[in-house]
DNA sequence: GGAGAAGTGGGGGGAAGTGGGTGAATCGAT
DNA sequence: ATCGATTCACCCACTTCCCCCCACTTCTCC
């Protein structure tokens, strides 16, 4: 399993190309085989998965959801409509679909923030980026979760 | 384990590198591979982690960490995005991002306090340092968490 | 006082990101 | 069915930034 971090600016060009940023491609496992899955996310962005991860993703969907229940019928369906598995190209980059870019607040033209989150990639518009963290800090975030996690003294 | 341990100040140079201090650096394992990860801390300074005791960290967020609680999934976010890898070059430094100068109140060529704290080093602004240790003097702190915790006889 | 290590400063090669162009394929229309 | 237009994929080229190596100074420990 890939373990993402940091975060990287790419700009998306006229034909709605963007690099995946150098630092996160090294971390695709081989049996990716460069190519990616794009979903909408949780807090408008795009969530990228390697290819091999995607697949992971997929059972624990199956395993979980339920098309017999309307409600997660609805979900999986309106996750899986805009998913789009991509194939970097030989300069390490990838198409992002309109209803993506909508879906994220991106457009042509634009700088895109990669974010690696431990076993996938978000991707943001970075003005959305800033009111999200205008919120609260990392530190008050932190300690918020520290409350409910013990984490030891490891961090 | 490593146990970190001692301050020691070193200069960040214009291309906003900084040599580990070798004390700290003699701690490090042979299997950190002479790299590391410099994430936010709680209290505004930079934390610095050898590899493989980051591996360690990662492993405890992923376990405690829940991707499906909007909460967890800040907190990951805010810490991961600016969570730095670096590896040391053939002086021993490592570049520091600018978000976390900036997080931490500092600049490029100016000085940075290295503070070991058993598996962690601390990467702090001078500045901030003074306030911070204004506040309350070892002996008080220590009376206080002893309170909380019987340290018995060992410290 | 000398030798070696540790910290600081600078420069060149290469990779990463960005932009553009051409050929093939698909779709639509006549 | 053929032709045309549009789109997509692959390839090539350029620029910028970063990483790596080399050189110097200072401090420390014999």
């Amino acid at each position: 399993m890939p373990r993402f971090k940091g975060q990287d600016e790419c700009k998306i060009d006229d034909k709605g190309r963007v690099a995946v940023p150098s630092k996160m491609r090294s971390v695709f496992n081989p049996e990716a085989h460069n190519t990616v899955v794009l979903v909408p996310g949780p807090d408008s962005h795009i969530r990228l998965y390697p290819a091999d991860t995607w697949e992971e993703v997929e059972a624990g969907l199956v395993e979980k959801m339920n098309t017999s229940n309307p409600k997660h019928r609805r979900t999986l369906r309106s996750i899986l409509r805009f998913a789009d598995e991509q194939t970097l190209d030989s300069q390490g980059r990838i198409r992002v679909s309109n209803d993506l870019m909508n879906y994220a607040g991106l457009s042509t033209s634009s700088p895109a923030l990669f974010i690696g989150v431990l076993n996938y990639v978000e991707i943001w518009s970075p003005d959305h980026m800033t009111e999200e963290e205008a919120i609260e800090s990392p530190a008050d975030l932190y300690n918020e979760v520290a409350a409910d996690f013990d984490m030891g003294s490891l961090f």
